[in-house]
DNA sequence: TAGGAATATTCCTATTAGAGTATATTTAAG
DNA sequence: CTTAAATATACTCTAATAGGAATATTCCTA
C-alpha cells in the first residue's frame, strides 16, 4: 500500500509514465528510451534513476549499456490498492443495472418488444 | 487510457491521494476533509477542485455545504490500464497470481448471483 | 593506450505547484 | 437585515523539480 502510494507519485510525471509504458513491451537501454521519447539522455537517466529507486524498474548492466525493465511488484501493489475501491466501483454498476431495469420496464409498458 | 494517465498525475499529489482514500469510506464535506487531513480549508478546496475537474470526484450541494464523493469511472480506467501490464505481472509470482485468480473467480461467482 | 560510445552526475536556471492569507460568495438563522 | 458558518477564489511567496549543458565515468576496440 505504501509502495503503491509512492508508485503513484513517481508515475505522476508524464515522461516517467511514458517510460513505463514503453517498457511494457520489453526491456530497453537508456539511449533507446531517450530516442523513442525524444528526450535528452541526461533527462532519461534522471527519470530512470527515480524509477529504479522507487523499485518500479530494475537495471541490468551490459558493458557500458544499462538495460532497464519493469518490475512486477509495484503493479501488483497498485492492483491491490485498487481493489480497496471495489465497493465504489460496484456501486455504480448496480445503479446501471437499476437504470437498465427501469428502461426495460418502460419498454414493456410502451410496446412489448421481445 | 488517457483518463487513467490523467488520474495518475492528479493522484500523484499526496494530499489528493489522501482525500481519495478518505472518501473511500463515504462522502464528506470540505470542512470534514480539511479537519481529518489537518490541512487548511482553502487547500482542501483547491485539491477538491482539481479532483473534481479531472472527474475523480463529484460534488453535491447541500445548503452552503458541498459534499464530495468518489466517482467509479477513474478507478475502472486505472484497472483497465493496469491490465495492460498483466504480462509483466505474471512473469514472476505465478503462484501468487494463480491464487489471486482463484479469488477473483470466487468473487465473480458471488457477483453474478446477485 | 588512445579514443569513442553509452551512461551517470553535477550545476544552473526557470517554471510550476502547493501553502498561506485575505477576501468574496452563498446560505441559514435570528 | 445582520451575522455567522461553509466554501470558493485571488494573490503572493516559496520550494520542489524538470530541463539544459557540461563533465565525469565506464567499457570496448583499434
Amino acid at each position: 500500500m505504501n509502495h503503491a502510494m509512492n508508485a503513484l507519485s513517481v508515475l505522476g510525471e508524464p515522461n516517467r509514465l511514458a517510460i513505463v509504458e514503453l517498457l511494457r513491451d520489453g526491456e530497453l537501454t537508456v539511449g533507446e528510451i531517450a530516442h523513442k521519447l525524444e528526450i535528452r539522455q541526461p533527462q532519461a537517466s534522471k527519470h530512470l534513476k527515480i524509477l529504479t529507486e522507487s523499485e518500479i524498474l530494475e537495471v541490468k548492466a551490459d558493458a557500458n549499456r544499462r538495460i532497464y525493465k519493469l518490475r512486477p511488484e509495484p503493479f501488483q501493489s497498485l492492483e491491490s490498492w485498487l481493489k480497496t475501491f471495489q465497493k465504489i466501483m460496484e456501486e455504480r454498476y448496480d445503479k446501471l443495472d437499476d437504470y437498465l431495469k427501469v428502461l426495460q420496464q418502460k419498454d414493456k409498458t410502451k410496446k412489448s418488444k421481445k
